[in-house]
RNA sequence: GCCCGGAUGGCGGAAUAGGUAGACGCAAGGGACUUAAAAUCCCUCGCCCGUUAGGGCGUGCCGGUUCAAUUCCGGCUCCGGGCACCA
């Protein structure tokens, strides 16, 4: 017997066998029940982390899973290859972005095929090819044509030392992270796609994918439907302006708005600045800062009276209009209106410039006016102050005032949006250029598919003044006074249809073909969660624009989604006289204990000296608390690096490193392959006759069906694996207690073992590859079938039950299946300790829940 | 600031539909084997009281519903994800 498990041997030869025989090449068959599982595909920034190595391990498992349960699996990869951190290497290394992208690419699928991840390898793509980016632009130039792309002044953040367009990322503490400059908000023309147009439907969808609840949860709130109301206030003393309009979901507190605030590029701020002093350098003031909402949410709000009064349109009351940093011109209409009384941002406003905050709902319950010297009341409630409409409640007051203002013909009750269109340009090089020219009498024009592809040039020089296409006539002069734009598609536009492009990659002469609908939609869709909301909204909306041009048939491209968490780990640092800090990797450090296995305290190996434990946190360069997922496989092999990865928390759940749970995992494959030789060495079993079995026999092939059951639902409909590699812990554990080598006895073991390995087939292939082997199999366990439970295997003799005297354990009965509640009750009453804590009490009541408890209530 | 999550022994986690809190693993302690070490195997292991039997307490904090709450409801605290140009 081969007594010693070789990892490295093992791993090679399943994926030597793999390889030979194509067993991942994914073939359409419309007789078999098809399974597409997709992980999100990775930015190639160099090495997998161990966040990949989490998240495809799970959807190896769920693939291999399906595939032995008789599904057609599809599993592809490829790159999202285009991005922010090839630029940056570019300018740091002096290396194109191309050819770093490239290289990451070759290491990081070398990376993958060692991790023995069942990929279709034929359908790999980088969204940085032209075969690819080129759909894109063909598929851009038909939502012109249908209308769904406009241009439009956006914000975007300007650094004026570097003369270049930021991230937000890139912008931090209001500063160019290069330059270190103040950044501005500027304005200048971007494409954008009408998202908005889909809102409804993108909405009304969520109902019918099986995603977890939190992330539809969060779309919903994104996108933001509300129903309000929108009118138009009179303005007076302006010349260019006489009206304002606004959008509010409460005009029950119409009577209470005591001023307007308008954007500080609003045309009304503009001619308020030629004569109210201070008023333009206020507003150059508002143009400071990053443009995150975060940003605009956190700031502090300030403002500045133009002089200009708003004419409240049912009380004819004068208010004045203030131009406030937190209204922005690009969303909605660039003004809104105020009220203190109600809302917390404009109490706070108010009070900072002294203006009346004057409630107009109250208390419904009490008809108490609510206390509003702090703070706002935001609740809904009763009006008051309100002229005719006082005493009535918010829906009635919504719809009288909407009446009311409609009947003026300055107002109309309106269904409003926050999702906003999708802004798709960006000011860079590495990404696909879109496709659009520019005449020389300021023509735009779409590409024609005879002008497509347009091409990045691969060979250019970075640096920190941004995009080279701009600085490049080779690129965008086209002669006779036409210009290429020179902007990129956002990378989330890739993102947005890659998934479809895997059902038929090598097709040069379309951007999908049949095949995608053979495959699509998406049955697993696996990835961090903090994709919740854009990618995957994105992605939502590209798929039904290519529906709505025919090029798949389907309303959702994910059917189902998983969102998995963090890898986390230990961080550990010295502060450096400065206050800065050096952070050591988690290898490079020991640490004491404690005698209950505390961590005490860390000290660096190398030189001896302490270090601080900073806590435990996200695994990032930063902090340089990332394990290298090479080191690992170097050092135990890919399946023990698999098994902990799902055996350490469930998917969901964030998963902290720890290297003695690795050696927890691989001890563990260790004894399988211990116990594996060692069941076959014991003999040849007999034939095995279910109805001649002993008790111990029974219970252990209760057990191992029961493991099967159970493993069979953890993996396949909960996805929990850990509770599966449990509850299989749990079975080889009972193997290694039952010492029965007769031949019904190593029957029933031989089940019991041959249950085990084929359900961690999907978990640690190689290793359960090499021992389905051993079990005297000729085929290979890749195409063995899920083991089926047996029924009978499962029923029990008798069953324990507790019982409880007022809701606490005092004694446990074993009963017959179909023993009565009346039986179990009187054998319940009967115990020692039982009798002794109902006496002198009275006996309430009595619960029976059949296989479960009894609960005495007594007092 | 706004939206969405999470918190259970020394540690990672389990308890799937309101019904035995702590499965499985790690760490720790004790023992076996060994010349020794490693490896492996066996035992103990939430906290407190008690020799045992048993008893009390216990799922971030405060309160509620229930015969029964880690699970449901209300209010907090802390930690994390997202906030439209990171991917």
């Amino acid at each position: 017997m081969d007594a010693h498990y070789s990892p490295r041997d093992v791993e090679r030869e399943a994926q030597n066998f793999w390889a030979k025989n194509q067993c991942f090449k994914a073939v359409e068959d419309a007789s078999r029940e098809k399974f597409y599982c997709l992980c999100m595909f990775p930015y190639p920034s160099g090495k997998l982390h161990m966040g990949h190595v989490r998240n495809y391990t799970i959807g190896d498992v769920v693939s291999r899973f399906q595939r032995m349960n008789g599904r057609n699996v599809l599993q592809p990869m490829g790159w999202d290859a285009f991005g922010m951190p090839a630029e940056n290497a570019a300018i740091k290394n002096n290396v194109a972005p191309g050819k770093w992208t490239h290289e990451n690419i070759d290491y990081m699928r070398g990376q993958l095929k060692a991790l023995g991840f069942a990929y279709d390898w034929d359908r790999e793509f980088a969204t940085c090819d032209v075969d690819y980016y080129r759909w894109e632009q063909w598929f851009f130039a038909r939502l012109v044509d249908k209308g769904l792309v406009y241009k439009k002044m956006s914000t975007v953040n300007w650094d004026p030392v570097d003369q270049t367009v930021l991230a937000n990322e890139q912008v931090i503490d209001g500063r160019g992270w290069r330059s270190g400059a103040l950044v501005e908000r500027r304005e200048i023309p971007l494409w954008f796609l009408k998202i908005t147009d889909y809102a409804e439907e993108l909405l009304a969808d969520l109902d019918d994918v099986e995603w977890p609840e939190q992330v539809k949860t969060m779309q919903r709130n994104w996108i933001g439907k509300s129903r309000g109301v929108e009118l138009t206030f009179g303005v007076t003393g302006s010349q260019d302006i006489d009206q304002l309009t606004v959008y509010t979901t409460r005009p029950d507190t119409l009577y209470g708005v005591t001023y307007l605030g308008i954007a500080a590029d609003h045309p009304l701020a503009l001619e308020a600045s030629r004569h109210v002093e201070g008023l333009e350098a206020f507003r150059q003031e508002c143009r400071q800062g990053g443009t995150s909402e975060a940003d605009m949410a956190t700031m502090e709000k300030r403002g500045m009276d133009t002089g200009f009064k708003a004419v409240h349109p049912l009380t004819g009351r004068e208010v004045p209009v203030y131009v406030a940093n937190f209204v922005l011109m690009e969303y909605g209409t660039g003004a809104v209106m105020a009220v203190p009384a109600h809302d917390q941002r404009d109490h706070e406003f108010a009070t900072r410039y002294q203006l009346p905050i004057e409630p107009v709902i109250a208390d419904a319950a009490t008809g108490q006016t609510p206390d509003i010297t702090d703070a706002a009341w935001t609740e809904h409630g009763v009006l008051i102050n309100s002229g005719e409409f006082d005493g009535l409640d918010f829906q009635a007051a919504f719809d009288a005032i909407a009446a009311r203002l409609a009947e003026l013909g300055c107002g109309e009750t309106r269904t409003n949006f926050r999702l906003r269109d999708w802004g798709v340009a960006r000011q860079r090089y590495w990404g696909a250029p879109i496709p659009v020219k520019y005449g020389p009498n300021g023509e735009t024009v779409p590409l024609t598919d005879d002008e497509l592809p347009v091409a990045l040039p691969m060979e250019v020089e970075l640096d920190a003044s941004g995009s080279p296409l701009k600085k490049s006539p080779a690129f965008y002069d086209l002669g006779d006074g036409w210009t290429r734009e020179t902007d990129t598609f956002d990378t989330f536009m890739e993102s947005s249809w890659y998934y479809a492009r895997f059902c038929c990659a090598d097709n040069q002469d379309a951007m999908l073909d049949e095949r995608a609908n053979y495959w699509l939609p998406v049955d697993l869709y696996i990835g961090g969660i903090e994709h919740a909301i854009l990618h995957l909204l994105y992605a939502r909306f590209f798929h039904k624009l290519m529906r709505d041009f025919g090029l798949v048939d389907s309303d959702e491209p994910f059917k189902r989604l998983l969102t998995q968490g963090m890898v986390i780990a230990e961080t550990f640092h010295r502060q450096n006289a400065d206050g800065s800090k050096d952070w050591f990797n988690p290898a490079d450090v020991e640490v004491t204990r404690d005698d209950k296995g505390r961590p005490l305290s860390a000290t660096l190996i190398s030189d001896g000296q302490p270090v601080d434990m900073g806590g435990i946190e996200k695994m990032s360069k930063s902090k340089n608390n990332g394990v290298d997922p090479q080191s690992m496989i170097d050092r135990f092999g890919a399946d023990t690096v698999r098994l902990f990865m799902m055996f350490a928390a469930p998917p969901e759940q964030s998963l902290e490193w720890s290297d003695t749970g690795v050696e927890g995992a691989h001890r563990f494959l260790k004894r399988l392959w211990r116990l594996v030789h060692e069941h076959v060495e014991a003999g040849t079993p007999a034939t095995l006759d279910t109805s001649a079995l002993e008790t111990s026999q029974r219970e252990l092939r209760r057990k191992t069906h029961e493991t099967i059951a159970k493993a069979g639902d953890d993996i396949g409909r909960r996805t929990t694996f850990n509770t599966a590699i449990a509850a299989v812990m749990e079975l080889t554990n009972a193997v290694g207690r039952f010492n029965d080598t007769s031949p019904q006895g190593l029957a029933v073991a031989r089940e019991a073992v041959e249950a085990a390995v084929l359900i961690l087939a999907p978990i640690v292939p190689h290793l359960t590859h090499a021992l389905w082997g051993v079990l005297g199999h000729d085929s290979p366990v890749i195409d063995a079938c899920w083991p089926a439970v047996d029924e009978q295997a499962l029923t029990r003799d008798s069953i324990t039950v507790v019982v409880q005297v007022n809701g606490k354990v005092r004694d446990k009965i074993d009963v017959s299946p179909d023993a009565t509640k009346d039986a179990i009750e009187v054998q319940a009453m009967a115990l020692p300790n039982v009798v002794k804590h109902i006496d002198g009490k009275t006996v309430r009541k009595v619960i029976v829940v059949p296989g479960k408890l009894v609960n005495i209530v007594a007092n």
